[in-house]
DNA sequence: AAAGTACTGCGGGCGAGTCGCAAGAGAGTG
DNA sequence: CACTCTCTTGCGACTCGCCCGCAGTACTTT
């Protein structure tokens, strides 16, 4: 690991799988099977992985991919500004190209995600900024609460606690 | 643990160790030594302590006390919503009490913490209310982003990643 | 004072993520 | 093409934060 940081900088336009396997070339880096094939997992749905999604997806075509690779891949790409990943709530990161900017609200009853463009988070922003002089990243965290649906049953059911469906 | 579901129902007035203990008593809880420390940590300093500074603090006194108590005692507490849990980045979760409602900035280089107080989350709850039926919960997330410092820092030294003060 | 059961200490376990090491394999060079 | 340099990888072990089951303790009520 010689390279010199590059981080997210000249961000210019990394669009497919090449792109980013030539900027890691251009590093210092090299193109290996495993890299490849995380890459083209993230370009080919912009959803949201948990490193443990994409090393299953990974292994399908080469299952000798460790879990721990993946990791490191993923900090790689995080490096080079190609991906991000998003905490939502208290399970696993997931990861996702950064070319999706957007907030994320996170149901903590029911997990349920919901993608929150950023201009939501603009006033929020501003008042950060200007009262605190605090830059926040909207991106990296989700925002917790209560989905519409799991307030309306709360409101129903006032004494258990009983639907925990999945995410 | 039979007693019957009290969440943050009728939180009328918890502003001392005695009334929490009270309540807990009401609820078919026991006062135990365990629990009358935890809580004179929690109203002494109205700060965020993770589960593992609080056990440390109960332990000064108390030292038979053991961690995974202190966490069964969190979960108790936070249940009868005495006390939340927040988590400020990537380390372990803090607790405070309810009382004190406020976000949290985090700083991702330095991890510097900035309360910041819940009106500037109004226009996010706002916006997360009309577009999407969903209640934020500001109090249990922070806000990942770059400190004032942090930020004019990185602006000079463009190339390494290198400061890392403590929190 | 006794009975009933909530709580606790303890140890083990789990999920997420990291690290060191030795072996393996890209990329440039001759 | 062969060689070499060093970046990557697989593997296993390990850390960290937190939770769980069990059996013994101790709080409350009667």
């Amino acid at each position: 690991m010689v390279r010199t940081g590059v981080a997210a900088s000249g961000n210019s336009q990394l669009t497919s799988v090449d792109d980013v396997l030539d900027r890691l070339r251009a590093n210092g880096g090299r193109v290996t099977t495993s890299r490849r094939l995380l890459l083209s997992c993230l370009f080919e749905d912009p959803g949201h992985f948990t490193a443990e999604q994409l090393a299953a997806r990974v292994q399908v075509l080469a299952p000798d991919v460790h879990l721990s690779t993946v990791y490191r891949n993923l900090d790689e790409l995080e490096r080079i500004g190609v991906v991000v990943h998003t905490h939502l709530g208290h399970g696993p990161a997931t990861y996702h190209r950064s070319s999706e900017t957007h907030g994320h609200f996170v149901c903590k009853t029911c997990g349920a995600t919901i993608e929150a463009p950023e201009d939501l988070f603009r006033t929020l922003a501003r008042g950060a900024r200007d009262r605190f002089g605090f830059a926040i990243d909207p991106r990296h965290f989700a925002v917790l609460g209560s989905c519409a649906v799991c307030t309306s049953t709360e409101s129903h059911t006032s004494t258990d606690t009983p639907s925990q469906a999945g995410k």
